[in-house]
DNA sequence: TGACAATACATCGAAAGCCGATATATTTGG
DNA sequence: CCAAATATATCGGCTTTCGATGTATTGTCA
């Protein structure tokens, strides 16, 4: 059973592990592709996405891996940006799965106290 | 439109809205209901509820009633059992709209990212 | 009849979670 | 050259959570 509800936490590690089951993605893009998707519903600040990433990596969801974009203005001379690419392994998958079950499990049950009024002419 | 992702309360103040959107309810029992209903996936426990309540009575969205309970073998002696059922008000009946139509927000968006497939392996 | 479980309402505080502010560094655009 | 965007990360104050606890009445069962 999807375990009992919890905070918002859970609802972003949701989204987190979805976005990265279709792509790896790093930190950055990770945080204007779920405001895009979500047209600014999801509010997923650095503040939170960093913190919940480094959790989500220590519980081996995800793993990273660091690279090195170089300007082409400054070429080899430069120190470089610094991205950190985070994938999602099996037992990342098997949580997302987890999540959306649960989910939808809450989902179903709200709809069972308010079934949408679709057609009214349902019989019970 | 549905404002940003917040925490759980705002869950737990559906569920509450709408179970009490049916009929009139006194604390203890909505405890049960919710219980019952979600098969027991939603913890709404008393430490939550009460405060909960409370606050939904102060914003005006239920109102309250007291009751006095008299056991039949104790009969007017006893103090009697007191029970404070609960009302939803029209007020409360257009917030808990709001927050279904959030819900249903939320939830589409998590869809878009998930499509349900009717059936996928999880190998690799 | 006595004891224990269930019913019923309620508060409190430790712990956890949230997120804006802040820090650092590089690259891009004007 | 400078401001804005890119990119990662931490910190701390504030809010939220919920288990523990308190009080009281009623139901059950030996």
């Amino acid at each position: 059973m999807p375990g009992p509800v919890k905070p918002q936490r859970e609802s972003l590690e949701l989204v987190v592990l979805g976005v990265l089951s279709e792509e790896p993605l790093y930190g950055y893009c990770i945080i204007k592709r779920v405001a895009a998707r979500s047209e600014h519903a999801i509010r997923l600040t650095a503040g939170v996405l960093y913190p919940l990433l480094h959790e989500l990596e220590a519980a081996r969801l995800i793993t990273s891996t660091w690279e090195t974009v170089r300007s082409e203005r400054a070429g080899e001379s430069s120190a470089g940006r610094k991205r950190k690419w985070y994938h999602i392994t099996a037992r990342g998958r098997r949580r997302l799965h987890q999540r959306i079950t649960a989910h939808r499990a809450f989902q179903s049950m709200i709809e069972a106290f308010f079934p949408p009024p679709a057609d009214e002419e349902a019989a019970t």
